[in-house]
DNA sequence: AGTGTTTTGCAACCATGTTGCAAATAAGTT
DNA sequence: AACTTATTTGCAACATGGTTGCAAAACACT
C-alpha cells in the first residue's frame, strides 16, 4: 500500500502528516518522472492552495526528499530523490531528459555526469546536464 | 568604434535599423557574460518598453545572434553568438558556468560538453550543461 | 519628400511566485 | 479524551515575468 510508504518517508524526515504533503508525495510515488508546480496543482485537483504546493515543494527540497530539475523552457520540475539523499546534501549526480514529443522529464539515474575540466581559477560546486530529444516510449 | 560594429551586424542579420535593437546589441558587446532581460531594462535605463525587449530578443534569438541558457534558479540569460551561428542552427556546444558569488554567468567557449551515452531508445537533439560555482575573478 | 512596411509603446491581460496574518490542524501532554 | 502548544494551511494582497491587439511612430525605399 503507497499510502503506508508515504506516511513512513514523512516520519523519516521529521515532517508532520498533513492532507497535502501526503498527496504530494502520492502523487510523485505514482508518477514515474518529473513534475511541475501546475502538475502538481491540476493532479490534485484544485484540492490545495497554490501556495501550500509551493510551501510543501520547499520543504520537500530542504528535506532532501525531491530534487529540482533545470529545463530549458524555464519551467522548473521536481523528482523523487533516491533513499541516500538527505538534507541539502543530494547524490543526483545523473543526467536528466526532457522529451520533445510527449514533454515527460525523466531522471536517467544510470547515466552519471561526466566530469569537466575547466579553465584555471574556475572552481565547480554543481553540475547540471540536460538533454533533450525523443524518448523511449515516443520512440517506436 | 561599438557603435559601427552593431549596425554592420543588423545588416548582416537583415534586420531594420531601431533605436531599440542597437542600445541592446552594444549591451552585449559591451558586456562579456550574459544578461537576463531585467539586466537589459535596467542597463537600458528604462528607456525602453518592456514588451520591445521581449520583442527584440525574440527577434535575436530567431536570427542566432544570441543563444538563451537555462539556469538553476529560473531566470533565463541571453549570450552573443559565435560568427557562425545563423539562424535557429546553433553551433553553442560550449558549458555555461554562473558563479555563486557575483551571479555572473557566461560561456566557457574552450570548453566543449562531452558526448553521452544514452540507454537504448532514446535520442538527442539538445544537451546543455550548467555549471555553478565560484568564477575566475571572484576567487582571487 | 512621399509611400508602404515594420517596429514601437500602451493597455490590458494571464501566469508564476512571495509574504503577513488569522484560522485550522497536528503532535505531545495530562 | 480533552487540553495545550507548535506547525501548517488558506486567504488576500502584492510583485515579477511574459503575452497579445492595436494605433501611433519610426524605418527603408523610391
Ligand atoms: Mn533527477
Ligand atoms: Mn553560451
Ligand atoms: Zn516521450
Ligand atoms: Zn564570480
Amino acid at each position: 500500500m503507497v499510502n503506508k510508504k508515504v506516511d513512513e518517508l514523512l516520519k523519516k524526515n521529521h515532517l508532520s502528516i498533513t492532507g497535502g504533503r501526503k498527496k504530494i508525495l502520492e502523487l510523485f510515488l505514482q508518477h514515474d518522472g518529473a513534475l511541475s508546480h501546475s502538475d502538481i496543482e491540476k493532479k490534485a485537483g484544485g484540492k490545495f492552495d497554490r501556495v501550500t504546493v509551493y510551501r510543501t515543494l520547499q520543504t520537500f527540497l530542504e528535506k532532501g526528499l525531491i530534487h529540482s530539475i533545470p529545463t530549458a523552457d524555464n519551467s522548473i520540475r521536481y523528482a523523487l530523490c533516491k533513499d541516500d539523499c538527505s538534507g541539502g546534501h543530494h547524490h543526483d549526480d545523473h543526467v536528466h531528459f526532457i522529451c520533445n514529443a510527449c514533454g515527460n522529464t525523466v531522471c536517467l539515474e544510470g547515466v552519471t555526469v561526466p566530469t569537466i575540466e575547466l579553465p584555471g581559477g574556475y572552481v565547480s560546486m554543481q553540475v547540471d546536464m540536460l538533454i533533450s530529444g525523443v524518448c523511449k516510449s515516443c520512440n517506436q
